[in-house]
DNA sequence: GCACTTTGGCAACAGCGTTGCGAAAGTAGA
DNA sequence: TCTACTTTCGCAACGCTGTTGCCAAAGTGC
């Protein structure tokens, strides 16, 4: 596994803003390498044939063939029968083999630890939820994080042998010489402005005690393996993105406050200081209410108020037209909503923002087609499932999931 | 200069959504040249050393002299002195030779219109500017912009022979075999909602005869070499992000309308539609006054409305809480400030708005730095020189800019 | 059973960046 | 002025990539 592709290889050190680096044959077959194990990965169970591939990827059959001989004896890929026949000899169909690496999603909430075990297609083998106060502490919070992380992982990758604390930090012991499973890594996501190319939070919206703290560094030191942080709303957004939606989208959460996770062109845009996708302290009333952030006609603080006096309308529209902006902003494909208020009444939700868009869109012309508005799918582990896509996105040739 | 790069060699035919595609030998050259190519254009005439270029690209010192080597065949770079020593044999500087390349940009405004011939660097080598009224009719003015780019490019590449109006269709005649100079061909920049990748207008507001024209067809075919259309806002974000700005950065062009232009890590974000960067009617105020789109409570509404009553720091405050809202969902590095409106006061709006941002910054936290606010260096040519890039950007690897 | 179509591997090949090495062009010191 | 050293940079051989030409394998249809 580790030598299926050099991880992000040829990436230049310098480049702080990721301008551009120079492509050489290694880095070339990583990418290809890359791209005929997304496609494996997207054709799910069903396979993808090695001509459908070459379709797919612009590289001649003859190219595919050897990326693919060379996946299925590092035992990433394998045959999985046949098609029927168009009158010659038919095509071989190919599938990933998923057990062939895993990943950990955790989602850390405010009020409850979620953890997933996923294989290589993102599906999960196994799950974990424990209830946890933010609040606690650093060390507690951690700790917990590291005892159920290695639980999971104990128990599904190793046999289920032996008890639990004890085997704290052996995590990352996985990718053995033989056939061992291999751990690629934990991915974290959780509420809250972060540093996501440094791991460290900035603050956790009424929890001070985590201002600054060094997430990421503190668990892989402690678990063994690579770890990766980022927002809810940015792994959520790449847990859809992996489950089938594609192109550019964003994911509206709105649960104890609003935010957003960006898609653009099928990966999470994050911003230079991964800031991006502040949604909620969108100013949609000039000299509005107060919010809690200190400034005026927040969308959160408008739309949390009309939900609060019950008005899930009037909660609606604020919220269908902060949308329009973005729409209009980004011209994106789709809008997903998502987070607990909109669980609660989501039908309501629904119509009230494609209102708004479809209204905006009669507005700016006549042909013009208005953003699909849609509830998100994938239930609760969302957020859980797209942390481990931050780990399972490199390989597969997406940059940070 | 045809066979330089194959152009966006390797991308493949199908995806429409640009997914990815699968990377051969001939494209990864194309790249790695592309990438010298731009590392040359950016040192501009001072030059840059071999090693150098080795050092910025990942690639090896071997691989960059074969690829500069090349470059040096085909007319494009050439030596330029050398450096001083540092206790061995000084390094050579190599520089781009912008007379290997040319492009015309064009700026069709509402009432004027300005033509440039840039060389491969960028640098503005010849100009024209008429009046014209875009209501006119598409025949009178698709014949004038003819008339122009023939006039200019018969004059400044064609060793100025001849009269004008005869001669049009002929500007595509310059790829010769011998050293003639090469038209890579013309980018038109323009006001309102577009087609970028069919190159169909949808509307010019006010100008309702627009509806649907298909103005780079139509251009191509008259000249006789490959047109690209785009917003006038784009190509100015563009033309800035040549002149130096790096990373990713927003224009706001207050005009007759409020636009934006988007740049994210360095190339012009335009969405699925090609509709990116509708600023101006972003909402602002919920159940504002009525704005000319139909909407209520449009940035662009509460803007021209507050500069019509005199009140330039009540527009620029405007400002400043929709560049808020804008930076906050993107997380950018730098916005820049353009157009008539904001060049008649300049000093005001920048303060307005920058002095938003700043309260804005504080409220999010205490080591938060703001988003800086700066004006759009560039002065009136920078559509024009923005829509030449338009042409000269996929030479240095940029998509389409 | 034969002709035909289609798949996909083997072998030779061209072209990319890489490595090893040496000539070229300077500086620093005797 | 000569020698030793440093640094740049090109030539040649090399490994590895995707590509091309060719043919065996595995089906269908008559």
């Amino acid at each position: 596994m580790n030598r299926t592709n050099g991880g992000t290889a040829g990436r230049t050190a310098g480049g702080a803003a990721g301008v551009t680096a120079g492509v050489n044959l290694l880095a070339l077959r990583s990418h290809n390498t890359a791209l005929v194990l997304d496609l494996l990965r997207t054709a799910g169970p069903a396979g993808i044939s090695r001509l459908e591939l070459a379709e797919r990827t612009g590289l001649t059959p003859q190219a595919v063939s050897k990326i693919t001989a060379r996946l299925r004896e590092e035992g990433l890929a394998a045959e999985a029968g046949r098609r029927a026949s168009t009158g010659g000899k038919p095509r071989t169909v190919l599938r990933l083999v998923p057990e062939a690496g895993h990943a950990v999603g955790v989602h850390l909430d405010r009020d409850e630890l979620l953890v997933v075990l996923t294989e290589l297609d993102g599906r999960v083998v196994g799950e974990r939820t424990v209830w946890l106060d933010l609040g606690a502490g650093a060390e507690a919070v951690v700790g917990t994080v590291v005892r159920e992380v290695d639980g999971v992982v104990d128990e599904l990758l190793k046999g289920g042998a032996g008890g639990g604390a004890e085997s704290a930090g052996d995590a990352g012991r996985a990718a053995g010489a033989r056939g061992a499973p291999t751990l690629l890594g934990v991915g974290v996501a959780l509420p809250g402005p972060l540093d996501h190319i440094h791991g460290v939070l900035h603050r956790v919206t009424g929890f001070p005690e985590w201002d600054g703290y060094p997430l990421r560094d503190t668990l892989a030191r402690r678990l063994g393996v690579p770890v990766v942080v980022d927002k809810d709303t940015n792994a959520a957004a790449l847990g859809l993105a992996v489950l089938g939606e594609r192109g550019s989208f964003a994911y509206l959460h709105l649960g104890t406050g609003l935010g957003a996770g960006l898609v653009i062109g099928g990966s999470v845009h994050r911003g230079t200081r991964t800031g991006a996708g502040e949604f909620g302290h969108q100013v949609v009333q000039l000299d509005g209410p107060l919010c809690s952030c200190g400034n005026r006609g927040c969308v959160e603080a408008l739309c949390l108020a009309a939900i609060d006096r019950g008005d899930v309308p009037g909660a609606a529209r604020v919220l269908g037209i902060a949308a329009a902006n973005l729409a209009g902003l980004l011209d994106i494909d789709l809008l997903l909503l998502g987070g607990r208020t909109i669980a609660a009444t989501p039908a309501p939700f629904v119509h009230g923002v494609t209102t708004v868009l479809i209204e905006h869109a009669r507005r700016e012309g006549a042909h013009e087609v208005a953003v699909p508005v849609r509830l998100a799918t994938g239930g609760t582990r969302v957020v859980a499932e797209g942390a481990a896509q931050l780990l399972l996105g490199p390989v597969f040739g997406r940059a940070d999931g």
